[in-house]
DNA sequence: AAACTCTTTGTAAGCGCTTACATTTGAGTG
DNA sequence: CACTCAAATGTAAGCGCTTACAAAGAGTTT
């Protein structure tokens, strides 16, 4: 693999007269250009990219930490944050956290050392006071779906609690009164959110929020399952039942349909997030849309324009408002 | 950022030395490397990996080519190669080819450039000389979910003909005879096996494989609803659907429940590949397993034990055999 | 105690680039 | 034609590590 230096010679010119024609920043003749061109050309030259970011102390690449490399919600995530990064150049390189506290720690600081520029995390598991060190530090950071005090300049949120509100509304609004709720792990905020929505919208519709009513599942499919069957065997007479996400949804609306309920007829199902696939259930699900996309944008957007000096023209917003996305799930008591 | 500079300062030792205790590799006396080992820690030292791997010449890190990062197929296969690296401290560096030749080129001189140690390919655009090009240079490179004539120790392949004559076989017993299909786009081999295998099953069968009963789609879910209003409108007697992957199959089921057509009871439907949604879908779908994560899982073994020199008790295997997975959509003529 | 091993540690030369600074070039002046 | 001054190019010092090789210790043996 030839270098910087086979180029020069072949050339005829400096070593730093190549590194000008390839990062193109400081004048350089037409006429050498030309010869160095046509040296890299021929020799098939490829910077390395190694010994340039430990040169110039730039990787042009961000570190994105996602949850899982599975599942609709963060190939989303990872797709978005990958086309408006490559749009300029700019490269990613993901990790998995796995919702764990260690794994995740352990993938930022894989990331540190990787030497990124900037980090975009969708971190679960750390803690708030880990996250504030870190953006304290003079890595760029940025936090996807999840508020910390203090660091507002660098999180992107949707209103979870507003989503929650709205889901219960929609059900509300059609007259259900026993609803029932599978909840996300308590542990994490956005699960505590959504449900605090949801009581809201409870209380402010004069209903009673029973806490038997509500079944604290994981966010897996198979939690939506056994919600299920909880509610199903001790309330067999709520009439609606609202996910805090599409996952537990689905889960949910298998095992109602083994119960021989049919949706929305004898039992309506809200979901939360709106991924790819909820619009492929049967029936459709009618659920919240969780902007993770535009969140994802704006994360990239935030490291273009504030480590990369990239102008960009749109505004970056760092709250969400969800919206009900009515499909054929919900239908009226 | 500490350097091991410092390190070596604090400890009072030199820079090879705290390079050796950080790779462990060559002998450090217990005393020295306690020392060495408490100067880090003070300091908060954190290695440089683009300083080691411009010096060492190995990144430890490995390239991944998919398609797209989005979608059950490539979320599986992208989980399973990066946990089997992982284990031995190996990482991923992930990209996106979206099925466009220039854009797999770029992806993959990108990985080159960024000097990763191997490449696992998961290239459906780029032609078979580039592969071979590239297998042939000293970067060792895996291709996965693609046969290239002259590579066969490089690729790891599902018998994608075996899982269309699987397909087609599965609902020929259960006594159907009129029989569409939803083809993936014919440029892609993967494709073109799958329907070969469904033709080799008609054809042993007696029955007549017309070509208008083939719906060519393009593995996406909408095309799956587009071949099924197209089948329906021009063969309402068709029985049986078997679709060249799942995706388009659950496109299938919402277009024909839309029609009125109740599955199975009116029309059978069977996948491929039982992405994790697979089981979700209501009724649950008949599927052909691609055991994508095997193929990832071999790859990776394959860099370990190749590249890495990491003794590997599990055999490789090259060729993968798909089966039949039974649930709900297929139901007797 | 000298001679000889085998370990442990240090020295210094890169790895392939970038970039501050110095030097050269050459067009534009009076 | 000597004289500026800006533009183009070159020089060389790193970036933070690894690693061949050299040197120094620490035991052993005679």
């Amino acid at each position: 693999m030839a270098t910087i230096y086979e180029v020069s010679e072949a050339a005829g010119v400096s070593l730093a007269t190549v590194s000008r024609v390839m990062n193109g920043n400081t004048k350089v003749s037409d006429r050498t250009r030309k010869k160095v061109e046509t040296a890299m050309a021929e020799l098939g030259y490829q910077p390395n990219a190694i010994a340039q970011s430990l040169a110039s102390k730039r990787t042009n690449s961000v570190g994105l930490l996602v949850s899982e490399l599975h599942g609709s919600y963060f190939g989303d995530l990872m797709s978005t944050v990958e086309q408006a990064l490559k749009q300029y150049g700019k490269h990613v390189i993901i990790t998995a956290g796995h919702v764990d506290e260690k794994r995740e720690h352990d993938a930022i600081e894989f990331l540190k050392s990787r030497r990124c520029d900037a980090l975009i995390l969708h971190a679960e598991a750390v803690s708030d006071e880990y996250l504030t060190t870190l953006c304290k530090s003079d890595l760029p950071v940025v936090v996807i779906n999840r508020k910390v005090d203090g660091l507002d300049d660098h999180c992107f949120v949707v209103d979870n609690e507003k989503g929650g509100y709205l889901a219960a509304q929609a059900a509300i609004q059609q007259g259900h009164k026993e609803i029932g709720y599978i909840s996300g792990p308590k542990f994490k905020k956005d699960a505590r959110d959504r449900l605090a929505g949801h009581k809201r919208a409870l209380a402010e519709a004069g209903i009673e929020a029973k806490d038997d009513h509500i079944f604290e599942g994981d966010f897996h499919e198979s939690s939506g399952q056994e919600g299920m069957h909880y509610l199903k065997q001790h309330f067999p007479d709520i009439t609606a039942l609202i996910c805090a996400n599409d996952e537990m949804a689905s889960g949910a609306m298998t095992a109602a349909r083994e119960a021989g309920l049919e949706i929305p007829q004898h039992l309506s199902i809200v979901g939360f997030d709106n991924v790819l696939f909820s619009r492929y259930l049967y029936p459709k699900l009618t659920t919240i849309n969780n902007p993770i996309q535009s969140l994802g944008e704006m994360a990239a957007r935030w490291v273009l324009k504030n480590v990369y000096d990239t102008k960009i023209n749109h505004a970056i917003e760092h709250l969400f408002v969800p919206e009900v996305v009515e499909r054929h799930s919900l239908s009226k008591r």
